[in-house]
DNA sequence: TCCTCCTGTCGGTCTACAAG
DNA sequence: CTTGTAGACCGACAGGAGGA
């Protein structure tokens, strides 16, 4: 015999009040509605007693709110993307929040039925690392006045809340360290996306090679390529380029599918090829050698996005407040792939 | 036999109001 | 004044009433 869900109906009829009042106290707002203590507490003895749990949907259909919040990147499974919904995850439960999480895939049509699937859900903010193309609906949503922010990557011609990292700055770092360790032909392997962080790794690496006269050697890789064709490109591009001396990824898979080429080469890290990742991995200290990366500051990007995210919950958005955008900077992890001296 | 309205239902929240 | 309540309401949907 399965029993019927207690709801605060039957706390009222064995306590002798009205749901009303059950409602206020185990909502908090007792003293606020100036519940009698001796009351208050045989409410919450009946609800404790009889195993009490609200029903998330009835209150959201009350009030309007899931507390849900709903964030999409582009693979969960990525270690920085992951790393930051674990600490997104912990900031939303501390305020009763839960966090609901998708992968895009980087692919726009699919990121077009998850904004749709989360806003049936009834998600009360988004935290969202776009892809390209839904520029219209993330319009559409800041129309709407939903609490949202964008990450890792944002549209410029957009009034949202976004937080980035100094994507320039780090590749520019990162040329400048294989340059003043002596490297003199240096490669950018990265994606051949047209998205603002990516344009950005690029111009920072183009800036240095400019400063120093050198001149750039840049490999575009199909982003929708799969694990073995990213490597079979990187393979045929360093045969191709035997003047390279140093590669700098402008993504931690990138630079993973990239040692995986240069070992089947059976060329040497740093030897025959320095080698930094834009991006940490969390293994990149155990690998041998281990590898230099740009690591960029999760728990500071984590930090950035709550704090424009629980702004825009707390309260109305000042019009001229509505659009920011953060802009963290990249840590150079030096470690053992780059050589020279 | 359809089809279109209409009403009630679910579990909470909260305003307006009443009893003592 | 203190303490607590009645009942409208939220949105989706099932199911009944009644007309064509």
């Amino acid at each position: 015999m399965k029993k019927k869900k207690v709801s605060i109906y039957d706390i009222a009829e064995e306590v002798g009040v009205s749901t009303a009042t059950v409602s206020y106290v185990l909502n908090g707002k007792a003293a606020e509605k100036r519940i009698s203590p001796e009351l208050q507490k045989q409410i919450l003895r009946s609800a404790k007693k009889n195993g009490y749990q609200p029903n998330m949907l009835a209150k959201g259909l009350s009030t309007g709110k899931s507390k849900i919040i709903g964030m999409m990147v582009e693979y969960i499974s990525d270690p920085f993307f992951s790393t930051i919904a674990r600490q997104i995850e912990d900031k939303a439960s501390r305020r009763g929040y839960k966090l609901l999480y998708s992968s895009t895939e980087n692919c726009t049509d699919k990121t077009k039925e998850l904004l749709r699937v989360y806003r049936e859900t009834q998600v009360d903010g988004y935290i969202i690392a776009p892809p390209p193309g839904v520029e219209k609906e993330i319009r559409t949503l800041l129309r709407s006045q939903v609490p949202l922010v964008l990450f890792d990557r944002f549209f410029p011609d957009l009034p949202s809340f976004n937080v980035i990292v100094d994507n320039q700055a780090g590749c520019y770092e990162a040329t400048r360290h294989f340059i003043a360790r002596g490297h003199r032909n240096i490669a950018l392997v990265t994606l051949d996306s047209l998205q603002v962080q990516m344009a950005e790794r690029t111009t920072g690496y183009h800036k240095a090679l400019e400063e120093s006269g050198r001149t750039p050697l840049v490999r575009h890789i199909p982003f929708t390529a799969p694990e073995e064709e990213r490597v079979r490109r990187i393979i045929a591009f360093i045969e191709d380029h035997p003047e390279v001396d140093a590669v700098l990824f402008s993504t931690n898979y990138l630079a993973i599918s990239g040692i995986k080429a240069i070992q089947s080469l059976r060329r040497s890290i740093p030897g025959d090829l320095g080698v930094i990742s834009f991006d940490d991995n969390t293994h990149f200290d155990l690998f041998t050698p281990s590898i230099t990366s740009v690591a960029q500051p999760v728990f500071g990007i984590s930090e950035a996005i709550m704090d424009l995210l629980w702004r825009q919950m707390d309260g109305p958005v000042l019009p001229r407040a509505k659009k920011e955008t953060v802009v963290l900077p990249p840590l150079l992890m030096e470690r053992n792939s780059v050589g020279r001296t």
